[in-house]
DNA sequence: CCAAAAGTGTTCACGGTACACCCATGC
DNA sequence: GCATGGGTGTACCGTGAACACTTTTGG
């Protein structure tokens, strides 16, 4: 009982977080993990996560996790389900909060924290193999954001804040997995009047330069009040 | 520290479920609730729920709860969100994993159980004050049972084995607070071939006898694989 | 015979879908 | 000048929405 201070008249399980994080590569959607430096599953890939401590929500454990293993700041972050198997933890009886992520590529600068070895990103189909329960979690998350991402403005968390119709399109084509008629997703999406369209157009690229947009998060909500339906 | 045998090397919150299950009453979409006997909230109404233990996951939990304080056997469960409000228990750190429930009206016969003075259905639109942050609990199950009901086959769950294509409409008018049309409503349900047609009748009513639905659960798992969508 | 819900078809407007060519830029 | 993605309009079909009257039973 020396140095173990907490007491309690019924046992209680460790309550963790892990985060799921989203990020959009040249060709496929990506996910970024750690490489575990402490037991168990030293070495092994993982999602970012860890305890949660007294005076923080579940919210702000993600949110610290991803800050202190991944270098992670103000990103897109959604509860996605509470995993509570038995056997989950080999150690002991761990509950854990999962958590997702879209993060724009702005943001990509990944730095490996104090309890990680390293932290990468991996594409969504060369995954390795995971610690604990975390491919499941993957999965479950992966099949949120596919339901998600149709009814709701929420791809534009996984593109810069300017962007062409043609990443945003090829945004949805990578997530849903199939692709999508150019002229028929350009009309619908700019139908919805959400878009901000900019003066300003790509530059460097070897091709027409398109023109930029920007989500128009104010005018959403207006029109979310009016009825609109995201539907992409 | 005598009494309180479980100790760990940093603090840990308690964890709880809580369940918050739908019922279909005459005019409206009902709540189960229970009166607290034991503090805090003494004698207010709470969602049922209670305390996970060690060898069970916290859907384990919440039927073992929901039996425990209100009778309820076998019903439809599915996790809502967990709820880690710092100050959402006086007493002490509480992290809830809320559930919520879809009840047949033959389940209907509530009893009272230990932790519950009294347990009765409350129509939705008159809900007493509930202890702790049930109320935002409740908001949140309602909200996620509208979404789901119009794009999942859940709502037979709120229906007798047997029922008829009035109920079922009347079903969905009460979750979705909105009138539809009859014939195009039947027309919908009756097209996706989900539904099995009885020899049936209802017997005893004063207007003509309708004919008695069963749903096909395994009709619809294989038209989900052709890829239906329901939609109401 | 009256009240109450069951049961039944058609029309119309709109939205989703399919589809092909020219344009601007870098190399 | 060639490769690359940007940008644009139309025709068709299927689906969702609106809408009214007859039928069957109990009281």
């Amino acid at each position: 009982m020396a140095g173990e201070p907490y007491s309690y008249a019924y046992p209680r399980p460790a309550l963790t977080v892990d985060c799921v994080v989203f990020g959009l590569g040249e060709e496929s959607l990506e996910l970024l993990l750690i490489e575990r430096k402490l037991p168990p599953f030293v070495g092994a890939w993982a999602l970012p996560g860890g305890f949660v401590h007294m005076d923080e929500t579940t919210e702000d454990a993600a949110r610290r996790e991803l800050s202190e293993e991944t270098g992670l700041g103000e990103v897109f972050l959604e509860q996605l389900q509470t995993f509570s198997a038995l056997d989950r933890d080999p150690r002991e009886r761990v509950v854990t909060v999962a958590y997702y992520a879209l993060v724009r590529p702005e943001a990509h600068e990944i730095v490996a924290g104090t309890d990680a070895q390293s932290a990468r990103w991996f594409s969504i189909e060369k995954l390795p193999d995971l610690a604990f329960d975390h491919k499941e979690i993957v999965a479950v998350a992966l099949e949120r954001l596919r339901t998600k991402v149709r009814t709701h403005p929420i791809g534009f968390e996984l593109l810069p804040k300017k962007f062409t119709l043609g990443a945003l399109q090829r945004l949805y084509e990578v997530v849903l997995a199939r692709t999508l008629d150019k002229r028929n997703f350009r009309r619908a999406i700019l139908k919805m009047e959400i878009l901000d369209e900019l003066e300003e157009q790509e530059t460097g690229v070897s091709h027409r330069p398109s023109r930029l947009y920007r989500f128009d998060a104010r005018a959403y909500r207006r029109l979310l009040k009016e009825g609109l339906t995201f539907e992409v």
